[in-house]
RNA sequence: GCGGGCGUGGCGGAAUGGUAGACGCAGCGGACUCAAAAUCCGCCGUAGCAAUACAUGUCGGUUCGAGUCCGACCGCCCGCACCA
């Protein structure tokens, strides 16, 4: 027997079923807790690569979990389809963009359908359909009418290479982030959106993401990049033309007594003035703007400047005047584009003052002693008092920037402001395709919107790219319409929308998508946020911010109440491969021809590798580094070939593997290989002989730390480690004896590998349902057991009993020992920040309502006790004589872990900072730990472990025994409520289980105590 | 320069402050086989016959106990970078 797993067959058999079911479809109306997740949606290039395998696959199985653990999941999928490569495939090989993108669309669609990912494929589209561009124009104007866009003159980058207008973000060390061309400057009418108007809200929203790396948040706020200062005139002592007055910003204002020059960008309107007179200055601005972008060793730049021989007028001191230079480090897009430098406390002013023979006046020093420390080659940027600095003496830096922002304020020269480093994003492309931006220009209106009712506007078919630039400015026809207005010939906007604004709400979509609007307002609400977002972290500024600012201006003009997209964030790691060489020290030299591909390669019997040239020749080969897939690098595995030998399964599989998620993946033939061979094992598993009777308690256990251990893995993104527990069970399995417990721990297995292997998991749940107990017909689309049954109470079972345990207990610390046990499993939550996957509205006030109620029981416990009559025995008090003959006992426990809680615990209950030094009592404590496995066996579903501890002590005076007793407590763990119900771990069972018998251990020796030491031993 | 992250076997990596190296890969030995594939069993940080000792980049500190927490340093990766 032991026959193997056809993938091939069985691949095609569930994905065949789950669409023709409908299994994945999403309900807008499901009554369960709606969980979204999501994955960025691809690029349709024409190829799924293996970085799309691993994204898809991390989405799938969190999807996949959620809908066995009883959420309506919405895991969509769709196609970003705008974009350059499509026209630069037109312009390549003459085919239409539109045909290009539809043929790469059906076939990455077949691709992923053949990894079975749990899609709702009823949601798919693309963006380059006018069902969906055409809502977002729709989009685009209710922006435009709550005046969210304008259209403004302005230096833009440009691309010489794609023929288009950047943004500052796509603009990467001055070169284009697609071409790889230097950036050039040109002047253009384009479209923005006030992004800056959402700076603050974009930057204060961040904090409330603690589902997100911490990464993202960080390069998000200094993009951003707010900083506050004042902004101020400085007034020219002698005007030049229309210029009387220089505004400038600083973050300083503390500083200004220490300023000896003021300085302006080079494309400042008072240099561009300036340097109509003075060729010289216009040369040096000249060269400025030259090495301003290019220069990616802006660190090592020369401090360069040139004095207009114009000086400006100190503002508090209409005596003192400043030269004003024009300057290579002033940057005319931040702040004002002109500045005052401080050389003491500024590196750079230091260096320009150094160079230009400027004053250097030290303004803060570390106490009134130092004023006049001489500053030499490094500025002091270090907190101290204001010095030499007038009526700011004295004073701290934070205080004397508030006292000259008030000065500024009162007088009228200046006034308190913030600064970002964001600019407005420019939307306009000079593009076929893209979203056409739906606007008439009209020579006596100006910009018109075109009238809803016309919307959408189609891009024409008829175009042709055998020239650069845009195909709709030479269309014939296309943009030659009448004024919507005053009926007048007009013509139309032929820019198109940057492809970022296309993926700015394409998750609002998925979420709904009626015909006749973008959204429907109450669908959506469901959905969103998005619980869990997945890709890439290259989109860490430019996607994930523009989403975050459409989705909130869609929030402030009326249109949503969600005003974060995304909840949870998951950046994860590339995907990597050796590299390979041609080993020849003469061909070292030219690079790009030597590379080889892996399936290129041979290996010889002395492992040394070596590739076949064209004449057939053997020639040696070495490794390389271990780089992100790349057709340059020649280092890429194709996934259909992978898939076609392997199956959806083990590469899911593989995907899951070895790496933390958030890490790179190295792609190994023998890796996947691996994850072949555990696809056998779970099969063989599943084929081989099966008992009907008798129990395995050790097999039990396995069996529930996978359970609880897989579930929180997942739950936590870390799937490697899900995957290791897995490993784990399948060899524990294996080992097994035939028997029930066998059975049922195979059952098990498949059910909590199902969402990493989904086709072979249903393959052999459809076998087994027609012998086993539970006859769930699909999967896939099981519903957990007992999952509403449970909503009354989500504490862990484990605090149930614990609440139980302490009642008996009668401690009288109850809540100091649940409060520190529950302290210390947030602290684990915390641990794993931004990775808990639990960002969906319902879930994830799960734990602090736990704490709450786990802590009003004890207190509820407490209640009762006091009721009873009992009273605390410390009635004394700390200094009472209870608790003084408490304090000089010594406490022996044994060693290991329970010994070592027991110790602290009891000296902590014995009211003793540490261990007395001349203990005149010595509590010995034996202990004994045990955990057993029970429960009901029948459905596999309920099982319960019992762990126990009991203590013997013995209090001890000189060598006399004069207590001698014991005590115990246990815990029963739920192990087994869904398939993944999670339990706490048996160590936390140990804490708990310490205190409880640590409290009856105090209590009893409290009582002695207070008897006075007689009554016997027992 | 600023910000963030990371240093653990041959490799990818495990390890709520509690037996470092789970799990996988590679490697070594064995079983089955005419042989191979597949599969199964065992070994697998370093030194040592062994008991044992030493091992988580380096040096300190906190702790009964540190890969984990704190400080300094060294190294690597990522992002931003003349931001006033």
């Amino acid at each position: 027997m032991s026959e193997r797993f056809d993938h091939a067959a069985v691949d095609a058999r569930w994905q065949a079923r789950w669409a023709a079911e409908g299994t994945f479809h999403a309900d807008d109306a499901s009554p369960k807790p709606k969980s979204y997740v999501l994955e960025m949606f691809p690029y349709p290039s024409g190829k799924i690569h293996m970085g799309h395998v691993r994204n898809y696959t991390m989405g799938d199985v969190l999807a996949r979990y959620r809908r066995m653990t009883g959420h309506e999941v919405l895991h969509p999928m769709g196609w970003d389809a705008f974009g350059m490569p499509a026209e630069n495939a037109a312009m390549e090989k003459g085919v239409h963009p539109g045909a290009w993108t539809y043929a790469n669309i059906a076939a990455m669609r077949e691709a992923l359908k053949k990894i079975g990912f749990a899609l709702d494929w009823s949601r798919e589209f693309a963006t380059c359909d006018p069902a969906y561009y055409g809502h977002e124009q729709a989009l685009f104007l209710d922006l435009y009418e709550h005046g969210l866009v304008y259209r403004r003159e302005s230096a833009v980058n440009w691309d010489p290479v794609d023929m288009t207008v950047l943004a500052n973000e796509q603009v990467i060390d001055g070169r284009g982030w697609r071409s790889g061309a230097l950036v050039e400057r040109r002047k253009l009418s384009q479209w923005f959106l006030r992004i800056t108007d959402f700076a603050d809200e974009l930057l204060d929203g961040l904090k409330g993401l603690d589902q997100w790396p911490e990464k993202v948040r960080t390069m998000q706020e200094n993009w951003i990049g707010r900083s506050r200062g004042l902004r101020f005139r400085f007034r020219l002592a002698e005007a030049f033309g229309d210029h009387d007055t220089l505004e400038v910003f600083t973050t300083r204002p503390d500083t200004i007594f220490g300023a000896s020059f003021a300085a302006i960008a080079a494309d400042h309107p008072l240099a561009l003035a300036l340097a109509e007179r003075d060729a010289a200055l216009a040369a040096f601005a000249d060269e400025c703007r030259r090495t301003g972008t290019a220069a990616a060793e802006v660190e090592t730049q020369e401090k360069r400047g040139y004095d207009t021989g114009l000086r400006v007028v100190h503002p508090l001191d209409p005596t003192w005047t400043l030269p004003l230079f024009v300057a290579n480090f002033v940057l005319m897009d931040y702040g004002t584009g002109a500045v005052f430098g401080v050389p003491a406390h500024d590196q750079r002013d230091l260096d320009f003052a150094r160079k230009y023979a400027l004053p250097v006046t030290r303004v803060v020093a570390a106490s009134a002693d130092e004023a006049n420390a001489p500053i030499h080659d490094e500025a002091d940027a270090a907190p101290g008092i204001l010095v030499n600095s007038r009526f700011l003496n004295g004073m701290g830096v934070e205080d004397a920037k508030a006292a000259v922002i008030g000065r500024a304020e009162s007088e009228g020269w200046g006034q308190g402001t913030t600064v970002t480093r964001l600019r407005d994003w420019g939307v306009s492309r000079q593009r076929y395709w893209g979203t056409p931006i739906p606007i008439v220009h009209c020579a006596a209106c100006g910009p018109v919107p075109v009238p809803r009712d016309q919307l959408p506007v189609v891009l024409p078919e008829d175009v042709t790219f055998d020239v650069p630039g845009n195909p709709l400015d030479r269309h014939p026809t296309w943009a030659h319409v009448d004024c919507p207005a005053c009926g007048a010939p007009a013509r139309r906007e032929t820019d198109t929308l940057d492809t970022f604004v296309d993926s700015s709400w394409y998750f609002l979509r998925f979420a709904s998508q009626p015909a006749d609007k973008p959204f429907d307002r109450d669908v959506v609400e469901r959905w969103m946020p998005v619980g869990q977002y997945i890709g890439g972290v290259e989109h860490a500024i430019l996607h994930l911010l523009y989403a975050r600012f459409w989705t909130r201006a869609l929030a402030r003009i009326g249109k949503l109440a969600v005003t974060e997209p995304f909840t949870g964030l998951f950046t994860q790691g590339m995907v990597t491969h050796e590299t390979y060489r041609l080993a020849s020290p003469e061909l070292d030299g030219p690079p790009g021809s030597l590379w080889v591909a892996p399936s290129e390669l041979e290996e010889g019997a002395d492992g040394q590798l070596f590739t076949r040239l064209a004449n057939g020749a053997r020639f040696p080969v070495k490794r390389g580094r271990v780089e992100k897939m790349s057709k340059s690098k020649k280092n890429v595995v194709d996934p259909h070939a992978i898939l076609a030998e392997h199956g959806a399964d083990a590469v899911r599989f593989f995907m899951l593997s070895d790496s933390p998620p958030e890490r790179d993946l190295p792609w190994s033939a023998a890796g996947i290989e691996g994850c072949s061979r555990f696809v056998q094992r779970v099969w063989r598993l599943t084929q081989g002989p099966q008992a009907d009777v008798g129990a395995d308690r050790a097999l039990d256990r396995e069996v529930h730390r996978a359970i609880a251990g897989v579930a929180a893995d997942i739950e936590a993104l870390a799937f490697n480690k899900a995957v290791a527990k897995l490993y784990g069970l399948v060899s524990a399995i294996e080992k097994a004896a035939p028997s029930a417990a066998r059975t049922a721990a195979i059952r098990t297995l498949v059910l909590l590998a199902s969402p990493m292997i989904p086709h072979l998991a249903e393959e052999a749940w459809a076998q087994s349902g027609g012998r086993g107990a539970d006859r769930r017909r699909r999967l896939a689309g099981a519903r957990p057991r007992a999952a509403g049954g449970r909503r009354g109470d989500d504490r862990h079972p484990d605090q149930r009993q614990a609440a139980r345990h302490d009642h008996r207990a009668q401690g009288h610390r109850q809540g100091d020992a649940g409060g520190a046990g529950a302290g210390r499993r947030e602290g684990g939550a915390r641990a794993r920040r931004g990775r808990a996957a639990q960002g969906d509205r319902g879930a994830r006030p799960a734990r602090e309502p736990r704490r709450v109620r786990t802590v009003a029981a004890l207190a509820l416990a407490a209640a009762l006790l006091g009721g009873c009559g009992l009273r605390p025995l410390y009635a004394g008090g700390g200094a009472g004589p209870v608790a003084a003959s408490l304090a000089t006992i010594g406490v022996e426990a044994p060693g290991g872990r329970s010994g070592w809680l027991m110790r602290n615990a009891l000296v902590d209950r014995l009211g003793q900072g540490a261990a007395p030094t001349t203990p005149r009592y010595t509590l010995q404590v034996e202990l004994d730990d045990s955990i057993q496995g029970f429960g009901i066996r029948a459905d596999s579903a309920v099982t319960r472990e019992r762990r126990t501890l009991r203590a013997r002590y013995r209090l001890v005076e000189a060598g006399q025994v004069l207590l001698d007793a014991t005590a115990g407590s246990d815990a029963g763990i739920d192990v087994v409520g869904s398939e993944y119900s999670t339990i706490a771990a048996e160590q936390t069972a140990e804490e708990r289980l310490v205190t409880a018998v640590a409290d009856q251990i105090v209590a009893r020796l409290a009582l002695y105590v207070s008897r006075g030491g007689g009554g016997g031993t027992r």
